[in-house]
DNA sequence: TTTCAAAACGAACGGTGTTTGTTTTGAATG
DNA sequence: CATTCAAAACAAACACCGTTCGTTTTGAAA
């Protein structure tokens, strides 16, 4: 059979997302993923130097579905708003992918890859309208510090008992506050 | 030799912590950490039923530090000051403890534990002292996650490549103002 | 028709967490 | 003092992991 190629990169990944999404992070392995590919596991490295270059490409695959969700969310709202909407399509993203949302905030290597710059120039933009200021890299990572501690803290549930109630809005309007006192602060000095 | 124990979990425990702190995960294997220990990997399990008790105790003695550092971070302040410089002392423990810090907050698996319900009780009792309101959940809520967010993303450097430049001050401003004029609104209410 | 490079594979290596059954031990008991 | 006995350490093995090596199979190109 082989020569013209069973399969290719993109069907590896597309496979391995399914098995990461589907069944977890401890399933995903180098066998499992070539059992559902109907072959075996050494024919994975034709098309993957080794497994952490696939991770490495399934959390590119997150970078770009998050990036676009928040871009989505962004269409036809004054800068505010969009921020609230973007801060809501971050944490459904995380609720409706967890395992990915692990798999993209695990400590292992971090790649400056194009699709995380673009997630990163997303918010930049979605800040930069708010405070008054592009590339606003302080209030930028203070937003983005703030929507992935709350999935992270929720997903793992390190709240109290009684869960993150009411916490994700408040925090959020007190950064729009914060971040609006600072653009009047801006303003007023010249 | 046996009997009169050639060790116990304590003992086991300190062990994984500094090798935990010193080579990293990968290198925390019971085969390895038995041998650091003068014994063989099978005689661990009768002080820990498996890896994930031993790990899920190394988050417990996180937890502890972590609380302590802030607590001593917290004497002698006002409110206000009380929040920044726990803001830096957490920022400080998972600087200086970044393999522990990653698995405090790993996704697997987070137990309620009294260490982690002492933690949780000391942010409850920093940030109730800036909202003027005890036990504000939601407030609460949203200063862990900026504060968790922030070093897990600093951590995986997820942030731009200039670094998070004063991104942590300017956030942690951000939601004192906007806890702030969340505690003027209650206090104007009756 | 023959060649040949690419893809899939069989087998194996070293590593992991864990289980089972055995041996060693020394404090307690008679 | 001698014996008992439960607890601790261990040797060996199991199933799985990521990965490598060398071989076989293939079908398009020459």
């Amino acid at each position: 059979m082989p020569f013209p190629a069973k399969t290719d990169p993109e069907s590896i990944l597309n496979a391995a997302l399914e098995m990461l999404e589907r069944d977890g992070p401890e399933a995903l392995s180098m066998r499992n993923l070539a059992t559902a590919l109907e072959m075996k596991a050494p024919s994975l490295y034709r098309h993957y130097p080794d497994k952490a270059a696939l991770e490495t490409a399934l959390k590119m695959r997150g970078s770009e579905m998050l990036q676009a969700a928040l871009e989505k969310a962004s269409l036809n709202q004054e800068p505010i708003e969009v921020m609230r909407k973007a801060a809501n399509a971050s944490l459904k993203f995380a609720r409706a992918h967890p395992y990915l949302y692990d798999l993209m905030n695990a400590p292992g290597g971090a790649p400056s890859t194009g699709a995380a710059k673009k997630l990163w120039n997303t918010i930049l933009e979605i800040v930069g309208n708010v405070t008054g200021k592009p590339d606003d890299t302080a209030a930028s990572v203070a937003f983005w510090a703030y929507l992935h501690g709350f999935c992270s803290l929720e997903r793992t549930g390190q709240f109290g008992k009684s869960g993150p109630k009411g916490g994700f809005e408040i925090g959020l309007e007190a950064l729009i506050i914060g971040f609006s006192s600072h653009q009047k602060q801006r303003k007023l000095k010249p």
